[in-house]
DNA sequence: CTCAAGTTTCAATAAATAATGAAATTAATG
DNA sequence: CATTAATTTCATTATTTATTGAAACTTGAG
């Protein structure tokens, strides 16, 4: 099976973009292989598609589960593993997100409890904790907030996705609500 | 000038971090030191703070100044430039945040744009495009919010943040009134 | 204009990361 | 249980990315 230009170009930037995303530009054209095709792929049509080796989509697959990206199938009858997206757009956009909240920001939030659990010594220390401690609680808001998304019915998502510049108005009618 | 144990720790720790972050680790770490210093330091302190070379601190910075993480000052009779975050930690989580939307996001909704213009040829592409137009939709959400974001007031923002596990109910409230 | 303090650049080098492919492993089939 | 299709592993190699440091450049002061 051979991609159209149009969708080679696709797969090509999701690798580009791969890195950025937090995986590796291969893992990233596997990603986006996966998505735009219809049909579960097994791991050698993946390496042929992408021109890489056996070996590394093997290792591609390993990391993309890690991320819950994918999931395997299998075809009765058949030996072979096919692989496909673990869910919707939606779904994998939240995977994304939530592992990298769990590294990019989890690690983060526990060295400054950590290091706010003990006294400062001196003024450099003193200040060091003050700039620390704005950040645990920027990083903790936002992960306060990441939870309270996940924990949102999607009818509710939905209605706060369409929101969008009305958040201001809804914000300002709700502390006209509680003032009274 | 030297770090007492625990800035050192936070130091390297935002090394560790920086590659997650978007910048590399020394970058990291330089943001980091700057961070948790009071005064403003010139380039040969940061190297000598950090073991790296002054060259490697120059294009450091230039990267910083790039985000807009950092500023630099001078003081009257010295010839030396001297940096400092560029803002609050809020204000330096909302360029970082920023930045990378402009990096990671806003290719891709262009690419995604341009091919979603174009018909689709046969059902792969046809397939294709669904998918990518489900990309395309979520992208342009999230972009619409972070514009909202920066739109709204400090005091809507604290409003905001402070809602929490509340704003389900907010949103059940204003369906309600919407519906009457 | 000249000097010197300070900064930037960039070719060379070092370090980190990713990819290959052959060998080892696993597991379905008869 | 032997065969073989399929997958995984991992030492080696290739590629990419980061760092150094010397030379080039910039700029303020005399």
């Amino acid at each position: 099976m051979t991609l159209s230009d149009k969708n080679f170009a696709f797969v090509m930037h999701c690798g580009e973009m791969g890195s950025r995303w937090g995986f590796n530009r291969t893992i990233g054209q596997m990603c986006g292989l996966l998505i735009i095709t219809k049909e579960p792929m097994t791991a050698n049509e993946i390496a042929d598609a992408l021109s890489i080796s056996r070996g590394n989509v093997s290792m591609g697959i390993k990391e993309l589960q890690s991320w819950r990206l994918i999931k395997v199938q299998h075809i009765p009858g058949d030996r072979k593993e096919y692989y496909a997206p673990a869910g919707s757009i939606w779904d994998m956009a939240n995977r994304v997100f939530e592992e990298r909240k769990k590294r990019e920001i989890d690690p983060t939030l526990s060295l400054l409890r950590d290091n706010l659990l003990e006294p400062a010594t001196n003024d450099d220390e003193k200040f060091a904790q003050q700039q620390m401690h704005e950040i645990h609680d920027l990083l903790e808001t936002v992960t306060k907030w990441s939870s309270e998304l996940q924990r949102l019915s999607p009818e509710q998502l939905q209605s706060l996705m369409k929101l969008g510049s009305g958040i201001g108005k809804v914000l300002d009618f709700k502390d006209k609500i509680l003032k009274k």
